[in-house]
RNA sequence: GGAGAGGUGGCCGAGUGGUCGAAGGCGCUCCCCUGCUAAGGGAGUAGGCGUCAAAAGCGUCUCGAGGGUUCGAAUCCCUUCCUCUCCGCCA
């Protein structure tokens, strides 16, 4: 959500983040909106503070008795109440109008963002080792899974239907084992509050972080109104919303394990085999709250978190920085980590660490007090650390053996009972 | 599901139809005082919007939200959302 205010000051800087997102120039229609808004809210105070010096004068003419100028100044104030009235509903219409279109609004882009259209032009800012060689061919997560026995998307579809899938005994615990290890790391090594918060949520949390009103189609609501998370970040983020935070406890940076629940509307005939794309999965969330001066520091921080967890698993990814066209609607900035998976021969999305600036703030009323004592809004930022179900994925891949065995990354054997490797194919 | 209570500033909390954006307390800021600290004394301290280059000032709105009664509503009425308590049910 953005500030008029702030539009009308940098209209250009504004346009020009629209328009990398691939929209039209957006501020002129904006700031007639507004203009016409503001002409509306002076009449109506204008109009107001008649009505209200009349009143004043009514209290006083009756008090004196004087009866004859308490019923003229009457007579006054009766017509001026429709005007009012009026001027009322319409300042709230035009209000709401302007509203309506701010919440539209894919959040701005920093200057560092790189131009273009879609993922092809995603720039590689580093990467961690050299991708996993194998001196056999190697197998793809689903068909080490299903070989083994341990995967099951059969009976998934039968339960549920399709992008669901049942895992047993061991690969059952590994992807528990993964979601606690990360979640010790980040709660023991990384300074994070783990935090467990609900999953089903009222529409306003998911307007807060901007899921809503335009990213209705992905996710699931429930009959009473409220929606399943697609992701934490919307529970952990709206920890703040409608609050003033002490600056003295940013930042505040949270996580949890949480499931994940998404319609994947738009994805059709996309990744369908295999456990990669999901309507339910498990992730853990890093969500960051600071200072304007500090959310660029802090997006590096909770980078460098996820990219720890990948560094443990030792498993091979690189980090892209996304351009324009790739990101979210809803950052300002946004990394992405990508794990080496050797199956497909590619690298793919595990984790996704972004900043929204005050975007979010705006749109939960996330306050602080700055240091002249003036409240502004706080920094919201967010990253995966990462996706459980991928990262399950990810070793699969990366620790398979020629017979279909895959080895147990060390930091999660402790995790295992101290088991070193999930059997193959009897 | 049944019955009841309540939503007021950063927090707690008082509040009668008018002079209330709102007592008091806490917290915070500044000042005074004491060698330092603690304690004490004094002053200040809600937010949004509009106007303004900006600040000040001024205007206006806001006591959960929306509507109504009234010349006038935090206060009365209706609707609605939310929270809490008790009972029932339940992991």
């Amino acid at each position: 959500m953005f500030d008029i205010k702030w539009i009308r000051a940098n209209a250009e800087t504004f346009d020009r983040s629209m328009s990398r997102r691939g929209l039209g120039p957006q501020s002129a229609a904006l700031l007639e909106l507004d203009d016409a808004r503001r002409k509306t809210v002076a009449d109506m105070n204008a109009l107001q503070e008649r009505r209200n010096a009349a009143s004043k004068q009514i209290g006083q003419a009756k008090a004196s008795g004087d009866e004859e100028k308490f019923k003229a100044i009457m007579a006054e104030v009766g017509s001026l109440k429709d005007e009012v009235q009026a001027l009322e509903d319409k300042e709230r219409a035009q209000t709401e109008a302007l509203t309506d279109a701010l919440l539209q609004l894919p959040n701005l882009l920093r200057d560092d963002v790189p131009d273009g259209g879609s993922e092809a032009d995603n720039v590689e800012r580093g990467n961690y080792s050299e991708p996993t060689q194998f001196n056999f061919a190697a197998r793809e997560h689903w068909e080490l899974g299903e070989a083994a026995g341990h995967m099951d998307f059969e009976t998934a579809a039968k339960i549920s239907g399709s992008r669901f899938v049942v895992l047993r005994r061991d690969l059952a615990r590994l992807e528990r084992a993964i979601g606690q290890f990360m979640l010790d790391l980040h709660t023991q090594e990384h300074g994070f509050t783990e935090v467990s918060a609900p999953l089903l949520v009222r529409e306003e949390a998911l307007y807060g972080t901007g899921q809503l009103p335009k990213f209705s189609e992905d996710a699931f609501a429930t009959t009473d109104g409220r929606w399943l998370i697609p992701t934490s970040e919307v529970s952990l983020t709206n920890l703040v919303r409608e609050s003033i935070v002490d600056a003295a406890e940013l930042p505040m940076r949270v996580t949890s394990l949480t499931p994940c629940f998404r319609a994947e509307a738009g994805s059709a005939g996309k990744d369908t085999r295999g456990m990669l794309r999901q309507h339910q999965f498990w992730k853990v969330e890093m969500v960051a709250v600071t200072t304007p001066d500090k959310s660029d520091e802090e997006q590096e921080y909770l980078l460098s978190c996820a990219e720890n967890v990948m560094q443990k698993l030792d498993v091979p990814y690189r980090v892209l920085r996304l351009c324009a066209g790739d990101m979210g609607a809803t950052m300002q900035r946004t990394f992405d980590i990508e794990a080496w998976l050797p199956g497909q021969d590619a690298y793919r999305e595990i984790s996704s660490v972004s900043v929204a600036g005050d975007w979010q703030a705006r749109r939960m009323n996330a306050r602080y007090r700055n240091k002249d004592g003036d409240l502004d809004y706080v920094h919201t930022l967010n990253g995966s650390g990462v996706a459980v179900g991928r990262a399950l994925i990810a070793v699969m891949e990366n620790y398979q053996q020629q017979d279909g065995s895959i080895r147990i990354p060390d930091v999660l054997r402790p995790y295992m009972g101290g088991q070193e490797q999930i059997d193959g194919p009897a």
